[in-house]
RNA sequence: GCCGGGUUGGCGGAAUGGUAGACGCUGUGGCCUCAAAAGCCAUUGUCCGAAAGGGCGUGUGGGUUCGAGUCCCACACCCGGCACCA
């Protein structure tokens, strides 16, 4: 800065020469680190790692900001914070930015995670930066390997066929998980369905108890997140039917064979179903309806489940081959259509209805997923619109077994109502409700031996294989003799071979592939010639347990050490975006639980509250490339400064809320900034002076601030918490400039609170006013404020008198006021007896100190 | 369709059943300045009124209450999730 500029500003708060100066201090002092001690009581506060992608951006400034007023507030209350850093660095922007620049993908990761260090370290997030890891190295990935090898010993990792989807962009399988409305969650493309044997996490072994387990995590959980899991796991209540199969013209049992041509030409469907050429003597329909069971005209398979092809008689054979090619050609997205005309064919055998004995003949239809239930279903047209849709295609008779209402002018009708139509010569549904007619139904099944009640989920096992090189690889060797064999636990890590460039480029099975020398193995078991499994695993595993790891980040003998994740785990307060409420949050349940049972953990759920930030946009929409509209957080440090951008994100609103920067103005964050400092410089008392003395208004309004500072942090209303140290600010300066004057002790205990609260959020300025204010660094460490109950108390407060309900004047009464004094001084009031008027007083309500209501005739 | 959340000034948002609009942004007027920037002061829901004062106001319609943004019922709309899930 030039003697000029000194001259024309002389008062101008130089918000980056402070960041420079203080970024060095805080460097050296690193205050931020664990003790773990004993000494202290432990707090694990977690933001949802960065994915290494450029630099951070300003949806990492907001989440970062709001849960590093968490962290600070931790720390200013004395506990012994865990803060840890580190990067979920595997995944497959680096493996895409390598192979376009012909280069390794830990080249572009790892300059990437230096920038996004170098920034959060001016961004002076609170991190005790020893924690510090990188999913990608093998350091870490070594013991995600162990991870997969625990789960596989104890049969929660297997390997089954089965129509996987597929991502012709990327060029792998995804989970689930990673399908959004029929695209890849990834790149959007759009998802087909693939044969392929893969690895998979048995999630479902644990369904129920990551449902129940739900309820502890209400209210410190967003609903959303648990409305979602919910949804997601997708629990529904029904029975189980079975039904009896028989020919064209023939009874039960006696089956024809079919011709061997047939299972030849589908030898990948063996696994999953009989043994070829022989015939269910049952299949089991799910429904949610046994109510209606006796509703069901006709009977039908997914046609791309096994039990299609399994079922269809020869003479329609060549029909079903057809269709089923033709359904295989429709890609999910278009087979997600609402509305769309449903479509199927006759598969030439029948079903018998075990209530009634009814013939229903089977389709194979699109409409029916294969992976959902049992994959076949009991048709109930009247009580079902997709079946009456079909129905009415296929000219298929329709059956109501629910009175619909008079008024009903709709086709099937899924509401309540008494049962119709519903009785045999052993059980008779009719007049019952829906309900009771469910489980009378259930009740005769099971006694008959066909049917019983059950519970269905919609969520499957988590598919892990990825056929993609910037991941673990699986730490299994394929040998002829011995099968499936675990990679020794002494051999870990697999090193991922050193492939880069070309190499990388994606063809639809893995690039480990073709690293010759690296597949070839001896087999671990019997020493005979074996392959490495050539997939890596989802980036999804890596992050699933690196919770567990922050505690002993570089321990080279365990993944994570069992004592120390008893001391620090489960995470405290887990701060992240909603868009991993059932990817991330899902698996990492799932593998807390699995070690649990294991008996690495004590707890079963690895994170106590969790807080979901909003997203940040511009003008509405969220920042993209396409859009032009993004706002680039390098640039708005340049014109403002971290605190006033990180003031500016916590200020914005509820932390859960979206901001839009466009309708944000961190040039009044920095304005306000700047008068805080202001004030700092303004004292004329010194630092060690008792602030007994001080002025009592403001003494007043300093300890109402930090009471209510204290219980907003805590109920992360920090925009709030942030309105009251304005105000708190704002009275201060007017003490200084107008009344008690800057030399009185309470303006500088006024300037010192708003230090200490303003370090949760501005943490330069806030350190900068402490050294002005005459105190060393750090003022991060301080301590949080006292209060002193006597100053708590106010002296007077205003009284609201209503007339007829409506405000006609105000009172300033001691807060101990009498009933009688306040309702005498409430009539007194001119205002008062104007509203009155003529009219009488009929009633009044007194409730000192706060309101006294007239109510007239 | 099912599940969850929401709807308050020009804007972001405040309000244990008791002063609706705290705090901030924007706008307007003024001070300072040769001028501008910065800063400071005042004002800023809406309608009537010169003012004093008053009417109306928290998505809509009902209800409970002395008193409702807040509680209850119904509805509308918006956002998010799930969904040919049987």
């Amino acid at each position: 800065m030039t003697e000029q500029t000194q001259v024309e500003r002389p008062t101008t708060y130089d918000v980056h020469a402070v960041q420079d100066k203080w970024l060095k201090v805080w460097t050296e002092l690193d205050p931020f680190r664990r003790i773990d001690d004993g000494s202290r009581e432990r707090r694990y506060l977690l933001d949802m790692f960065p994915y290494p992608s450029g630099d951070l951006h300003m949806g990492h400034a907001e989440v970062f900001a709001l849960a590093d007023v968490i962290a600070r507030y931790w720390f200013q209350q004395g506990y012994d914070v865990l803060h840890p850093v580190g990067w979920d660095s595997f995944g497959l922007n680096a493996e895409n930015a390598a192979i376009k620049r012909n280069e390794h993908p830990a080249e572009w990761t790892y300059k990437n995670i230096e920038k996004q260090a170098e920034s959060f370290r001016r961004y002076a997030i609170s991190f005790d930066w020893s924690t510090r890891l990188h999913t990608s190295d093998p350091g870490y990935y070594k013991w995600t390997q162990w991870l997969f090898l625990r789960l596989f010993a104890n049969g929660l990792a297997y390997r089954k066929a089965s129509a996987v989807n597929w991502c012709p962009q990327d060029q792998t399988v995804l989970a689930n998980e990673q399908v959004v409305g029929g695209k890849c969650e990834r790149c959007g493309t759009e998802v087909t369905k693939r044969e392929l044997t893969q690895w998979h996490f048995k999630v479902t072994d644990f369904v129920d108890r990551l449902l129940d387990d739900m309820e502890a995590l209400k209210g410190n959980w967003p609903d959303r997140v648990l409305t979602m899991q919910r949804n997601w796991i997708g629990r529904s209540e029904g029975a189980h039917v079975d039904f009896r199969i028989v020919g064209v013209e023939e009874e039960a049992g006696s089956r024809q064979a079919r011709p061997a041509a047939e299972d030849e030409e589908r030898p990948e469907r063996v696994d999953a179903t009989p043994a070829s050429g022989e015939r269910p003597e049952k299949v089991t329909v799910f429904t949610t309806r046994p109510d209606t069971l006796f509703g069901a005209t006709f009977f039908v398979v997914a046609a791309d489940a096994p039990l299609a092809a399994q079922l269809c008689a020869a003479e329609q054979r060549e029909q079903f081959d057809a269709y089923r090619e033709q359904v295989a050609r429709v890609t999910e997205i278009d087979r997600l259509t609402e509305g769309r005309e449903k479509t199927g064919v006759f598969l030439g055998v029948f079903t018998v209805n075990p209530v009634n004995g009814e013939r229903l003949p089977v389709y194979a239809a699109e409409y029916v997923l294969a992976d959902y239930g049992t994959g076949a279903i009991m048709a109930v047209p009247g009580q079902d619109q997709r079946d009456w849709a079909f129905a009415k295609k296929f000219d298929l008779p329709i059956v109501r077994t629910v009175q619909p209402p008079d008024d009903f002018d709709g086709e099937a009708y899924t509401g309540e109502g008494p049962a119709i139509n519903s009785a045999n010569d052993q059980i008779d549904l009719n007049g019952m409700d829906v309900d009771a007619a469910k489980s009378a139904i259930i009740a005769y099944l099971e006694q008959a031996g066909t049917g019983r009640g059950t519970v269905n989920y919609r969520l499957r096992d988590w598919l892990v294989s990825r056929q993609r090189f910037w991941g673990p690889p699986i730490p299994i060797i394929h040998c002829e003799n011995c099968g499936e064999v675990p990679v020794p636990e002494e051999s870990l890590p697999v090193v991922l071979p050193d492939l880069r460039g070309a190499d990388l480029q994606p063809k639809g099975t893995s690039p480990l592939g073709s690293a010759t020398e690296w597949v070839n193995v001896e087999c671990p078991k019997c020493g005979g010639p074996a392959q490495r499994d050539t997939d890596t695993m989802d980036t999804f595993v890596d992050s699933s347990w690196y919770f567990l790891r922050y505690p002993t980040p570089n321990d080279d003998t365990q993944a994570f050490d069992v004592e120390a994740v008893r001391r620090w785990c489960p995470v405290d307060q887990y701060v992240g975006g909603v868009e991993h409420a059932i990817l991330h949050l899902l698996y990492s349940r799932f593998v807390t639980k699995a070690l649990h049972d294991m008996g690495y953990l004590d707890f079963v759920e690895p994170f106590t509250a969790l807080l979901n930030q909003g997203e940040v946009t511009n003008q509405g929409r969220g920042m993209s490339k396409s859009l032009d509209n993004g706002v680039d957080l390098g640039e708005q440090i340049a014109e403002y400064g971290v605190d006033a951008v990180r003031l500016t994100m916590v200020f914005a609103g509820p932390p859960e809320d979206d901001i839009d920067w466009a309708d944000m103005s961190p040039g009044g964050s920095l304005r306000f900034l700047q008068r805080v400092w202001r004030l700092s410089g303004d004292m004329t008392s010194e630092p060690e002076v008792e602030f007994s003395g001080g002025d009592v208004t403001l003494r007043k309004m300093t300890h109402r601030t930090i009471a209510e500072a204290t219980h907003l942090v805590e109920a992360h209303r920090f925009n709030v918490m942030i309105a009251r140290v304005m105000e708190l600010v704002n009275a201060a300066r007017k003490a200084i400039d107008t009344g008690c004057g800057p030399a009185d002790p309470a303006v500088r205990e006024a300037a010192e609170t708003v230090a200490i609260i303003l370090s949760l959020v501005a943490p330069y300025t806030a350190e900068e006013m402490w050294e002005r204010l005459g105190h060393p660094a750090t003022v991060a460490k301080v301590g949080w404020p006292r209060t002193e109950e006597s100053l708590l108390t106010a002296d007077e407060v205003t009284c609201v008198v209503q007339v007829q309900g409506k405000v006609r004047g105000k009172l300033q009464v001691s807060p101990s006021i009498s009933d009688n004094e306040l309702q005498r001084r409430a009539l007194a009031e001119l205002s008062v007896q104007r509203a009155i008027g003529s009219s009488t007083v009929r009633k009044l309500i007194v409730k000192p100190p706060r309101v006294v209501n007239v109510v007239l005739e």
